[in-house]
DNA sequence: CTTAAAATGACCCGTTCGGGCTATTGCAAA
DNA sequence: TTTGCAATAGCCCGAACGGGTCATTTTAAG
């Protein structure tokens, strides 16, 4: 039994050579293909896997996936893009696609992509992969950033994530703003932010506090 | 010039047959490999990959990665591994992994894996990708449900976390800054804080993001 | 005892934020 | 069709922040 793949791709030579692609190896079948979101969603029925394009006139790839899942929730979606870009990838994957990869793709990998898409796995390309991982990591010296934080340091960023205002923390730790905001650009620099919304997601990320 | 290569698997088999398909390729060399984190550590210098067992006897694999990393910041290490289990995934990640793939992969896929990581990008199976990106899909019961927030609300609320300023928000989002600071405050009042790093701190602890 | 690191405090300056308003457009539900 | 919410955009103003530089005191380690 072939595995079934619909298409939405503007870019008329590109979604040929999907469609050659796919020809070409009896595993796999077209079940349609549409050039716009629009008219895939007045006729496309649910397949195995839909190649679904980001950039596409009028309503995008990304908008369309809730749609399309709203209508079939089990249907699997590839996004196909040119754009690395973090936050079409967020977003992306923040609504439901199943896979993330590039149109640079070589056709064996697209092909391996969907393949194991279909098997329950999710498809992301290298760079897109890392971009993912590096939400895990940001700063990728976490080690020494953890264990180089003084008591006073970690005692000033607790508070920080308390949501306290400069001020406040001096008052409550019988210290002058001055030497609160010293300890503060030394945290900054230690964990390499620059604001207290990064340095507050960072701490949380990594279980500094 | 080939792509060194080296080796921590307690387990003869599996290790030989890692350096048999290394071997088996001249693209890729062996540099070294042990049974042990231990030994390894005496002896080893800085290859381009790393393949590294997490289940190792004495210190294990994830605890490897901190050490190697601190010897060798720039070192890639793949994460080998017979689990699919979260915490082990997000534990190797935060502790700076390149690519986590299971053992059962078959031999060509972790050649590539290999080549994506030497390359510069991150090495996932299909299944850790998909736990992954599960991490980033809101869950309707608990993200639409018990937060008011729209859906821009929350877009703009991600980028908050990731430390970017109203303007620099404005900007990827194709929308001016007082656009941005309207819905931050209404993102504000419905959460009830009253500043970034409270709601950095709140959306964090109720995974709300 | 000397030295280094940590903690304390201060000044200046420009940027950013948070809260208070008002207003228009579009869409969807009542 | 009206009502309401969401998204868009603007204005004002004071408070808070981030970065730079400098200086003193205390503590810990050598």
């Amino acid at each position: 039994m072939a595995i079934t793949i619909g298409i939405v791709e503007d870019h008329t030579e590109f979604r040929q050579s999907l469609i050659y692609l796919i020809a070409s190896f009896s595993d796999y079948q077209l079940a349609w293909s549409y050039p716009s979101v629009e008219e895939a969603l007045e006729h496309f029925q649910q397949t195995d896997i839909i190649l679904l394009d980001i950039n596409l006139p009028g309503i995008s790839g990304l908008d369309a996936i809730p749609v399309i899942k709203r209508r079939f929730p089990e249907q699997k979606i590839i996004m196909l893009t040119i754009l690395e870009d973090d936050h079409h990838i967020f977003e992306a994957l923040r609504n439901g696609a199943d896979g993330y990869i590039l149109k640079k793709t070589t056709p064996v990998k697209i092909l391996d992509a969907i393949q194991q898409v279909y098997e329950g796995g999710a498809a992301l390309t290298p760079m897109v992969a890392r971009q993912i991982m590096a939400f895990f990591k940001p700063q990728k010296t976490q080690f020494h950033e953890s264990s180089s934080l003084t008591a006073r340091e970690k005692e000033i960023l607790s508070l920080i994530i308390l949501g306290l205002t400069n001020e406040i923390i001096g008052e409550k730790l019988f210290i002058s703003v001055q030497t609160v905001r010293n300890h503060i650009k030394n945290i900054y620099d230690k964990l390499q932010v620059h604001s207290r919304a990064q340095v507050v997601a960072k701490a949380m990320r990594d279980r500094l506090v």
